[in-house]
RNA sequence: GGAGAGGUGGCCGAGUGGCCGAAGGCAGCAGUUUGCUAAACUGCCGUAGGGGGAAACUUCUACCGAGGGUUCAAAUCCCUCCCUCUCCGCCA
């Protein structure tokens, strides 16, 4: 969403910008609702005027005892003349705001230009694939060989894309959201928040999911309620309608959910196994700042994400998405890809985006100075967000970088005192 | 789920049809007084959008939970929805 102000005045200059990102947009009504808009917003306003001033005239002829149904009639006119143009206005607004509600963000001038993965540019790596002594085994095949993986008994009880994790499995997954939560809310400063899995239409709305992707959603039957396709949504929305004390920048939060998406869409990909459910596990870091720090903490909250991949010693490369395959509401994207060995490629495990203040226009999070300086004025937040990261991933990631040639898988160091000092999954 | 009460500015709270963007208080800001602190006193003190001005500022419009309606005129009357509180029931 964009001011109309801004949007009016710079509507070539914004196409250009956005390029294919822009290409759904109706560009020439766009131009026309906003131009409606304006014209039919300025007749109402000034047919008010008169009609605040005859209705005074009124009071005061009443006050006096003076006839007043001249008076009266003139402004019952003039009132049917607004409910006539405030119709028209209602016309012209519903679609102009729906419109507006489905411009994808500018993205960062920084951000490599091309429409599709193809020209995402690697920015770095860390660390190095693992030496197997056998064939890489794929995750599915090893967690179920183990008996802590469940696909069949999952699509008994719910259906496909869905997963039952067993025993040392099941453990794994909580020690990994609890070495996530605790690294980064004892060493990287972020408070650490639970919140509802179930949000209302106006928080979708706000972080960007809607109106545009509903059809990517679960939506409860009874109620305007959606299940939360990632902890950005209720997280960022903490502070929706909110005007922040300066000095409360940057917050930072982490917040371990579940998500649930319906990935529509994506029939045939990655049926098998962990890598796309329907529901699963994340840790979400997510940060409010002010406009002109959001960058240097989008560096900073990318790099909380790999330290968890370095701490469990994943090997991993952090790619810079360009224009054409960033999300709707981001400006600039980092994806952070961990090494899968069966696939023998890298796999998305964290996104980390700066939304700038595309979202806190939509969510109305502003921020002013502490002190009340002459001409200071309230300003929208930047929002950002970053995985930190997917657990069920990382739980891929784990049973394929650390199989054994025996089946077995050794846990990482870090994750042992999580699980009971365990050290190794084999089969029981 | 049933019954009742209520949502007004940063906070408390008055306002049941017109002179109300809204009394009064608290907090905040500026000043006067004061040996310091405190107190007292005076003034200022909401947000958003449009027009004018280099700016200080000025003017218009909107906003009293949200959305509709009645009326010449709505914080105030009517309808729908949302939220909060109290009691009863149920429940982890």
């Amino acid at each position: 969403m964009y001011d109309l102000r801004t949007l009016r005045d710079n509507l070539d200059p914004i196409r250009e910008q956005l390029g294919p990102r822009g290409a759904d947009v109706p560009w020439d009504k766009l131009r026309t609702l906003i131009e409606q808009r304006r014209t039919l917003a300025n007749q109402v306003e000034q047919l008010r005027h008169e009609l605040k001033k005859g209705s005074d005239e009124v009071a005061t002829l009443k006050r006096e005892k003076q006839p007043a149904d001249a008076s009266m009639a003139a402004m019952k006119a003039i009132g049917e003349r607004i409910k006539t143009i405030e119709d028209e206005l209602r016309a012209v607004e519903e679609p102009l705001t729906d419109l507006n509600l489905r411009i994808p963000n500018l993205p960062h001038a920084s951000v490599p230009v091309g429409k599709d993965v193809s020209s995402n540019t690697e920015t770095r790596r860390w660390g190095s694939p693992p030496t197997l002594t056998a064939p890489a085994k794929n995750h599915s095949d090893l967690g179920e060989a183990l008996g802590i993986l469940d696909f069949d008994r999952a699509a008994k009880i719910t259906g496909a894309r869905f997963a039952v994790l067993t025993g040392s499995g099941a453990r794994l997954e909580r020690a990994l959201i609890n070495y996530m939560l605790d690294r980064h809310t004892t060493q990287h400063g972020y408070r650490e928040v639970l919140p509802p899995f179930l949000v209302n239409r106006s928080s979708m709305t706000a972080t960007g999911q809607l109106p545009k992707f509903e059809e990517d959603l679960f939506r409860l039957r009874d109620e305007d309620y959606f299940l939360i396709p990632t902890a950005e949504v209720p997280v960022t929305n903490l502070h929706r309608d909110e005007t922040l004390n300066e000095n409360a920048l940057p917050i930072r939060y982490a917040a371990y959910t579940p998500c649930f998406r319906r990935e529509a869409g994506s029939y045939g990909k990655d049926t098998k196994g962990l890598i796309r459910l329907h529901q699963f596990n994340k840790v979400e870091l997510v940060a409010l700042s002010k406009p002109e720090q959001s960058y240097e903490e989008l560096e900073r909250l990318t790099g909380h994400a790999e330290a968890i991949l370095q701490g469990l010693g994943l090997h991993y490369r952090v790619v810079t998405l360009c224009t054409g395959d960033m999300g709707f509401s981001a400006a600039k994207t980092y994806d952070i890809e961990v090494w899968l060995p069966s696939q023998n490629h890298y796999r998305e495990i964290s996104s980390c985006s700066n939304f700038e203040g595309f979202q806190a226009r939509r969510a109305s999070i502003r921020y002013k100075g502490a002190v009340e300086k002459k001409g200071a004025k309230t300003e929208f937040v930047h929002t950002l967000n970053g995985s930190g990261l997917a657990v069920g991933r990382t739980v891929v990631a784990i049973l394929e970088n650390y199989q054994q040639p025996d089946g077995s898988v050794l846990i990482p160091e870090v994750l042992r005192p999580y699980m009971g000092g365990l050290a190794q999954i084999a089969k029981s």
